[in-house]
DNA sequence: ATAATTAGAATGAACATTCGATCTAAACTG
DNA sequence: CAGTTTAGATCGAATGTTCATTCTAATTAT
């Protein structure tokens, strides 16, 4: 997750998300942050500008992650079904393996912390582009309803977090059935009817 | 919003919902609460324990405002498709007329900050309970696939809370049409193609 | 030896909360 | 009814703590 820093940045970035998942960013002390990571506040001083630099950094790694992840899964596959499949299969696999990141973004992505800029790469530099892009294609061969593809993949992406927030939380608990389930449901929400029989 | 509260107590729960929204929970200080209110940080004290407890009320009050409103759709209409339609428009409707609530629940339903006792009496005061009936009803019909109805709610409400949140932040514009058109999707995505001739 | 790194105490600002002083108005008294 | 008491409400300055950040000295690597 944190491959391109040095080991210090590394234990800062590690520890400041562990924390702010644990408690909240209003508990996230630089002093909690030194003593858990082992490394003294002059250190890390020394690798990051502020808090708000290293929540900023913490938030682009786990964007730049979760998108070449999400991305890799989108090439997968021959059919449109197929690369809907394995590309929101692995935003939900993202959510079990990485709760932490997962949880953090879900958290920040709107938050005012969070700079303009750092907000903006975020959306280039993720899933949400070649994703809307699945989804423009499909409307364009008139499988999917006809409706604005950002919105229909921001409200499924809305579905599996909320699926993966209650999991996290349990109130119940997700297997792979329920997981297949649940894809598959998004699908049918947005395939026309008439596509329902074709070659996808 | 804040109709079982005294003038004062009025005051100083809108004032910190507002900042909230504008700021942060960590960028909200009693000083500023005191300021915008009017009211001194003495009398904030005189009728508050302290900041966590107005935060704590404000979710309380929220979750007890919402709760009503959504109910009250799903009592209307006679068939399952009428109430689920209700229901639904009227989640979204929370969302479009009063941002700031939605945004607070939506930022606060998991966060530590909220008492487990608060965030329990939400679970069963609020709207959740009732909609899970109504998915399980149409479960028990063999109208809906047979998932967790809790599970199905929870993606439901997922897709919403995406919609308008991307709405909020300016990504779309949400309009009538395509809030017919989300709920139209949500239904078909759980609608059992045996069911979706009958009378529903 | 020089530059980079680390340490942790020191600094100063910001903050939640408390406190004692006023103010208000209702209740009580003669 | 005028005068007095009392309980609650309001205020904002004072308190003590916590926190991000800085600074200086010590340590390590080149």
């Amino acid at each position: 997750m944190f491959g391109r820093y040095n080991k210090v940045q590394r234990a800062v970035l590690e520890t400041t998300l562990g924390i702010i998942i644990r408690k909240e960013l209003q508990a996230t002390s630089m002093a909690l942050i030194a003593k858990e990571s082992g490394v003294s506040t002059g250190s890390i001083y020394h690798y990051f500008q502020s808090k708000e630099e290293i929540v900023n950094e913490l938030y682009r790694a786990i964007v730049a992650f979760n998108g070449e992840y999400v991305r890799e899964g989108l090439t997968q596959g021959a059919t449109l079904r197929e690369k809907f499949e394995a590309g929101w299969r692995r935003v939900v696999d993202l959510g079990l393996k990485y709760p932490a990141g997962f949880q953090f973004i879900e958290q920040y992505s709107f938050s005012p912390y969070i700079y303009d800029d750092v907000r903006l790469a975020a959306y280039t530099g993720g899933w949400c582009e070649p994703m809307n892009r699945l989804y423009a294609d499909a409307i364009a061969r008139k499988l999917f309803v006809p409706m604005n593809p950002k919105m229909m993949v921001q409200m499924h992406y809305g579905t599996f977090v909320y699926l993966l927030k209650a999991n996290l939380h349990e109130i119940y608990a997700l297997d792979e059935d329920s997981i297949g389930e649940a894809i598959r449901s998004c699908w049918n929400a947005v395939l026309l009817p008439e596509a329902a029989g074709a070659q996808l």
